[in-house]
DNA sequence: AAGTTACTTAGCCATTGCGCTAAGTGTCGC
DNA sequence: GCGACACTTAGCGCAATGGCTAAGTAACTT
């Protein structure tokens, strides 16, 4: 639970960025190669390799590497952790304050998290 | 259409931040002024201004100003753009198979296949 | 063996993000 | 009116982001 907002940074700030949120829909539809994602940006490619970091570092998509080919495949799990926080952030408003105090209480002591 | 993925740059990178995060868990509770919204932060009023700003930038909140206080609310239609983006992403894992096929068919006619 | 392909590494640069302090503006309470 | 209060503006510093080029490595292909 603790780790779980310092994820929440990664993956939202993963999210913020178009040509991400383009790799992530692109892989929704099966894996795919780094050159493969790449086509479509006009990009150079260790640039877009970063992105490709980034989204892996969150925990959004996995890579893995045969020969000299890395294959990106989606990691669905993680994105439940959005869903979570959208939940919560719901049912806040629409009036748990049993669950309210935990989460603000959580919240403030994320400050000392990494 | 175009500016739903530059809505989504802005609301995610709100997202990303944990104080951010905790200020709209608060005001999911009921409106607030700056200062109360303020307290439990050790940051000075100037950064955590900036946040509040970020937030009102990205339209996940709203504020209004009587007086000498600054009352902010929560703005609850513009989370609905992150729903609407999760179920997106989600439609396409979701009604991969077909989507599948072809991508194994065309890996396959390229001889492509691990 | 040599060339092409598919990344990788190692920089550089401009911009943005997130914190700070110091000083300013406009209200309110006495 | 005068001070306290609630922001607000201005500017500084540092780290991270998002782009680039140039050059390197490892795995096929021929």
């Amino acid at each position: 639970m603790e780790q779980y907002s310092g994820q929440l940074d990664g993956i939202f700030q993963a999210l913020a960025d178009p040509t991400r949120r383009a790799v992530l829909a692109r892989l929704g539809a099966g894996p795919a190669s780094i050159s493969e994602l790449a086509k479509p940006f006009e990009m150079a490619l260790p640039s877009f390799m970063k992105h490709i970091r980034f989204l892996e570092g969150s925990g959004l998509i996995r890579t893995r590497k045969q020969g000299r080919v890395r294959t990106c495949l989606i990691e669905k799990k993680q994105f439940a952790a959005v869903e979570t926080w959208l939940s919560e952030q719901r049912a806040l408003w629409e009036g748990r304050t049993d669950r309210l105090e935990r989460f603000v209480a959580a919240a403030q002591r994320k400050g000392e998290t990494p």
